[in-house]
RNA sequence: CGGGGUUUAGCGCAGUUUGGUAGCGCACAUGGUUUGGGACCAUGGGGCCGGGGGUUCAAGUCCCUCAACCCCGACCA
């Protein structure tokens, strides 16, 4: 490609509204624009790396065994209306009429079509295992898109559907996968690790996401170095610490806390530490309010606590309703006579003597004791692990660390193939319900994390597998006849050997150029200049310091090694 | 959904306090001088100053209203 034909739009200055490396390198380097909240154009350069990720994606699925296949983003609302989702996903469903009045949305996730599909081409257990997928466009209406493509409204996804016989089918099927994962997100250049998920109230017997490491990730890894212990900070369980109470054996005491809202303040004006605090929190869980107690200084799980109560939706109580339950201003609820269940982390069991709200505007009760002054409905792990926490498996300490999901791998069982009836006649010739998975990547977020990972101060620095040009040749001054045609010889000579070359023959002045290369992340640059007629340039690799005088022959070569060399699968 | 901010040329911004017919840098076009790290000089084109309504002789500027976009938060009592 020539850059005198290319629609290359780079820009010097960075767009106010991108905060993150990635996206504002998706901008200055011209690869997308922002039509909308959430919602963007490719430019040719970002097209071709998008492409890229698509095509890496594409063959590690075939390998696996999968079949490509392609769904309408376009679907009515009776596809999922059987599972109940039509409802359940709210306003993240973008949703709309046809000329008839007949409700459609724009697909945001394809479980149900997939299932829908086998339902009606599968019948024997001939016929599995199968696993299909696609690579197409979902629309979720977010709540707050961010971040450039990271999370956007429209976005590209890799999903695909697992359908067995039985559980150790599904378990063989989940494995293919995940080390198709595994070789996919190495071939894209990224460091990854596996967290294990939170599986939800959709049971399941097990999910696992591949994390990209980095500090603008919005999901909370938790990791344990002497142990190797890896979860989702939503999943990851805690195990109450060693502190010690001692119970003083005081009655139940009343005292004033005028103006006294948080536990920053209450620990201001009792002068006793936070985890001496007991924190009661009213929860509405669907319909139903219960009250949550954490240790002063830990944070609740909302996750944990929706699994524990198997709830479809779980949020903390309104205003309104936390003056009802407790008949006081919010910041004074405990956990006594409120007339609903009390769910306590596991960490409260060994507490003694503590505070807590005393359900009375300005009030808290201290020296308080489980059982004595209240009762606990159930005991259970509820509480959000945190860094220097103590890791479940073996004892040591937790890091924390933010990664940005990449992939999702998660063993369904039987939730769609039941709800929407997909079975198979077994040898026994009796009807069973399929086994499924599901596995998504997003393929635009991948494209943005390898951007996070792979940049200098001067722009991007793309992998070979997935750079839109292998190589920039560049003749410093393409007025200069020896210049221009040897550059010219290069790139045409690279063309001919499968490089994916592009040459630079605007006239602009060399710095312009360097910069343009650099930003948009070639991989390779050689650059035609004064030594041009002694057959001499300079070969650079993106990202590694100075350059190489090579023979224009020389050069070729080792550009060709390099590339093949980097784009070899693995 | 709540809070804050922004909206003026393709991009980055000034101008709003104190109303008087819109400006700077980059980019773009033309000419010239340049040609190894985002050149320089000259000239030029480009704006319903987010939309609507109002006040006023006069509104980018004041008032009302709607919208889009960005950030933070999403209730931890």
């Amino acid at each position: 490609m020539r850059l005198s034909g290319l629609l290359m739009p780079t820009l010097r200055e960075v767009p106010a509204e991108a905060e993150i490396t990635s996206h504002r390198l998706m901008l200055r380097a011209g690869l997308i624009r922002k039509l909308a909240a959430g919602i963007y154009s490719y430019m040719p350069m970002g097209l071709r790396s998008l492409r890229k990720v698509e095509d890496i994606i594409r063959e590690e699925m075939d390998r696996a065994g999968a079949n490509e296949v392609l769904m309408s983003a376009l679907l009515p609302a009776e596809a999922y209306q059987p599972s109940g989702r039509w409802d359940v996903f709210g306003p993240e469903m973008f949703r709309l009429r046809d000329r008839h009045d007949r409700d459609f949305c724009l697909g945001p996730t394809h479980e149900e079509i997939f299932t829908e599909t086998v339902k009606n081409e599968v019948k024997s257990y001939k016929q599995l295992p199968l696993t299909l997928y696609q690579v197409g466009t979902k629309y979720r209406d977010e709540r707050r898109p961010r971040f450039g493509v990271m999370r956007s409204r429209e976005f590209i996804m890799k999903d695909a559907y697992s359908f067995d016989l039985d559980e150790k089918g599904l378990d063989e099927s989940y494995k293919k996968m995940y080390e198709a994962y595994c070789r996919i997100f190495t071939r894209l250049g990224l460091k990854f690790t596996i967290v294990d998920a939170d599986s939800g109230a959709m049971g399941g017997s097990g999910s696992q996401e591949f994390m990209v490491l980095s500090e603008v990730g919005e999901d909370i890894i938790a990791h344990c170095e002497a142990c190797g212990y890896c979860a989702n900070e939503e999943k990851a369980e805690c195990i109450p610490d060693g502190k010690k109470f001692e119970a003083n054996g005081k009655e139940i005491e009343k005292i004033l806390t005028p103006d006294v809202h948080t536990i920053a303040q209450l620990t201001d004006f009792l002068g006793v530490p936070e985890y001496m605090f007991v924190k009661t929190i009213i929860y509405k869980a669907d319909d139903k309010f219960v009250a949550v107690l954490v240790r002063g200084d830990r944070e609740i799980n909302e996750v944990k606590l929706q699994n524990l109560l198997g709830a479809g939706e779980v949020e903390l109580a309104a205003p309104a309703d936390v003056r009802a339950i407790t008949k006081a201003e919010v910041g004074f609820a405990g956990p006594m006579n409120l007339g609903i269940e009390v769910y306590a982390d596991n960490e409260i069991k060994n507490m003694h003597s503590f505070v807590t709200g005393a359900n009375e505007t300005g009030y808290h009760f201290v020296n308080v004791e489980t059982g004595r002054d209240f009762e606990v409905t159930k005991y259970a792990d509820l509480r959000q692990i945190t860094n220097g926490d103590i890791c479940p498996k073996c004892g040591k300490e937790i890091n924390t660390f933010n990664g940005i999901e990449v992939g999702h791998i998660f063993k369904l069982g039987t939730k769609y193939s039941k709800a929407l009836d997909l079975t198979f006649i077994n040898e026994a010739g009796e009807s069973v319900p399929v086994i499924m998975g599901c596995y998504g990547i997003g393929v635009n977020r991948c494209l943005a994390a390898v951007i996070e990972q792979h940049s200098d101060e001067n722009g991007i620095i793309w992998p070979v597998s997935i750079a839109p040009y292998h190589v920039s040749v560049i003749p410093v001054n393409v007025n200069n006849q020896a210049q221009k045609e040897l550059a010219e010889k290069i790139y045409n000579t690279l063309l001919e050997n499968g490089i994916e070359a592009i040459i630079d023959d605007r006239d602009e002045r060399p710095g312009v150029k360097f910069k343009d290369s650099e930003l948009v992340g070639i991989p390779l640059r050689i650059t035609v200049g004064k030594k041009a007629e002694e057959n001499i340039v300079e070969y650079k690799i993106r990202g590694s310091e100075g350059f190489e005088e090579k023979t224009a022959d020389d050069a070729i070569k080792a550009a060709i090694e390099y590339i093949k060399e980097g784009i070899k699968s693995i």
